[in-house]
DNA sequence: ACAGATCCTGCAATCGTTTGCAGATTGAGG
DNA sequence: CCTCAATCTGCAAACGATTGCAGGATCTGT
């Protein structure tokens, strides 16, 4: 293996000199720099990149956790983020956090003091008021995503508004009798979004003279074959909804899918909206609340390099916009 | 910050029984080894990695590369690696290497000789022969996920057979004239997949005794955008096929907004088969060739994992069923 | 009670960089 | 020609672990 003495050596210069040359530092001259440079590229040289963390004391990382990389809004976000952090000279670390025994594994290693990482963003997972101050107090750097809490840098949406552009796009056709599908956190999960949109579903009726059923509610993780049952459940009750509004579209999904088994026809037979704006919504014609995932991982990118380019600041909370995205899948109740 | 000789001062023991104590190593007693972990959980040590790293020559660290970490395909693939390598205690970087340098770059700093990691897997990037084979001479240790050269271990699907499936199912409907909406791979993609599913697509013709009318070939990306336009196309010719064969689910959602646009009925106007079974495909009904992917994500961190436990070892190459999943996209060719 | 084997533990070298400080070199101005 | 400032360069001390080797303690069998 090649060590940077050895480019020294055939350079003529110091192993100081080749480390500030091939780190294109100030304080060497071009024709020396020249020199270096050739002289590491005959011999082939890569730094060895623990040696450099451990004495300059950073790492060039970033670490992203994760509930579940597979699942489409991570992945998506994960994309972006990496996009923007490798084209800043970062590497991306991926944890799945689906257990809190790994959420809480997770923060530990990736405190500052173990050197894994210079950075944190956490996707749609919720972190105590206090671990969150901890983990600034030992000088770390974090922003969440989906998640908003106040010492942590963070972007968010509206999610209040989204529920209620969701239940009001219901509310505008007629429909009287709206059932909730809810998102059931796991462990890791975040709570806020569901409460939040709940929020909006609410105020929404509220504003229209109106006051939910709250049998019209049912919980379920995003996976489809639980919505689906949830959806049945639903559907099956005594009085059943013309129209339900899904917390996210992959429970539209499921509700698709009961409604076909139950052979309801949508818009005909039932009303649905959901919320993301997945990539799949457009092909099932789901109309759907709208946000921007992808933006939203540039812009976990863009707040975590600032915040690692200017050392400690206070933290930063951006917040994205979404809109009502008008498909096939609303329509006035059934008579 | 405190470091293992605070430990082993607290504990009244050297740094060297620190370490093995934490890393529970053989030869040190139970007693010493307790009373090392309470010192350690009472100044709430973190060993810092990049030192353990330095000194160890070893990372703990798998990297991936994948072309885009957001498509469906990889991003399921990098859940359950991901799951299997933490769960092994293997930190997972993530890289995107959508271009040919940034696939380069990564090559060239995930060798064994950076130290950033002990292993690498390649998630639907093809790699040079020659590339390859420098890289395990120098010791280094990859995994190819959808792509087999001989000097590296790979997880695979059939993918000869798949294109056949896919074809025959269309062929025993009595379809004669039988679009392909092929891959076209970029910079950094793969190109067996494509060219193997495509001869799967010939064989089946010819052992039915027909030929392909190479008009009815058009390649796209994986993206619907352009598979949609690529099936204007293909229907919109003189003589437009009855069914068509996409090469992956994505492309065949695409047709089918195609279809939509033209006022198709699938299947009635057009069948269509595709290949992958992703998600989506059982909510829209789409006919395909499942390749079960996640799998091939758990064959691949169990294929690295033992070669990382057994040092240096003979490529394993790992290649997994697929199966046809009948759903409503297929039937027979209008009259 | 003794020899020999077994089990623990510590010393100190090592891993390959980065970087503060000081010395050396160069250039400009008087 | 001399002085001072500005610019390069090298020395050597970190950075914080791991681990081969040797020595000391403990145990077993006779």
């Amino acid at each position: 293996m090649v060590r940077i003495g050895d480019v020294a050596r055939a350079a003529g210069v110091s192993t100081a000199t080749v480390s500030r040359a091939l780190r294109g530092l100030r304080h060497v001259a071009p024709a020396t720099r020249q020199r270096v440079l050739t002289a590491a590229a005959e011999l082939d040289y890569r730094p060895n990149l623990p040696a450099a963390r451990l004495a300059a004391g950073t790492t060039n990382t970033i670490a992203a956790a994760v509930p579940d990389p597979a699942a489409w809004f991570n992945a998506t976000i994960v994309g972006a983020l990496g996009r923007h952090t490798t084209a800043a000279g970062y590497d991306l670390l991926l944890s799945g956090v689906a257990s809190s025994e790994e959420r809480q594994r997770f923060i530990d290693l990736n405190g500052v003091r173990s050197g894994r990482s210079d950075a944190v963003v956490l996707i749609d997972v919720a972190v105590d008021a206090d671990v969150a101050s901890a983990f600034v107090a030992q000088g770390g750097c974090a922003v969440t995503v989906g998640f908003r809490t106040s010492a942590l840098s963070s972007v968010t949406v509206d999610n209040v508004a989204a529920g209620r552009t969701a239940t009001e796009a219901l509310l505008d056709h007629g429909h009287r009798r709206i059932g909730l599908l809810s998102l059931r956190s796991g462990d890791s999960l975040n709570f806020s979004i569901p409460s939040q949109r709940a929020q909006g579903y609410a105020g929404a009726h509220s504003t229209a003279g109106l006051a939910p059923d709250p049998a019209m509610t049912v919980s379920t993780s995003n996976s489809w074959a639980e919505a689906r049952r949830a959806a049945h459940v639903l559907l099956g009750a005594a009085e059943p909804p013309s129209a339900i509004f899904a917390m996210c579209d992959e429970q539209a999904f499921g509700v698709m899918l009961a409604a076909r088994d139950l052979g309801l026809r949508i818009p005909d037979d039932l009303s649905l909206v959901g919320v993301d704006d997945h990539d799949q919504s457009r092909l099932v014609g789901l109309t759907t609340v709208r946000q921007h995932v992808a933006d939203q991982g540039v812009a976990a990118a863009e707040l975590v390099l600032a915040a690692l380019e200017s050392g400690a600041s206070p933290p930063r909370h951006t917040q994205l916009d979404t809109e009502l995205i008008v498909r096939d899948s609303v329509g006035p109740p059934p008579s």
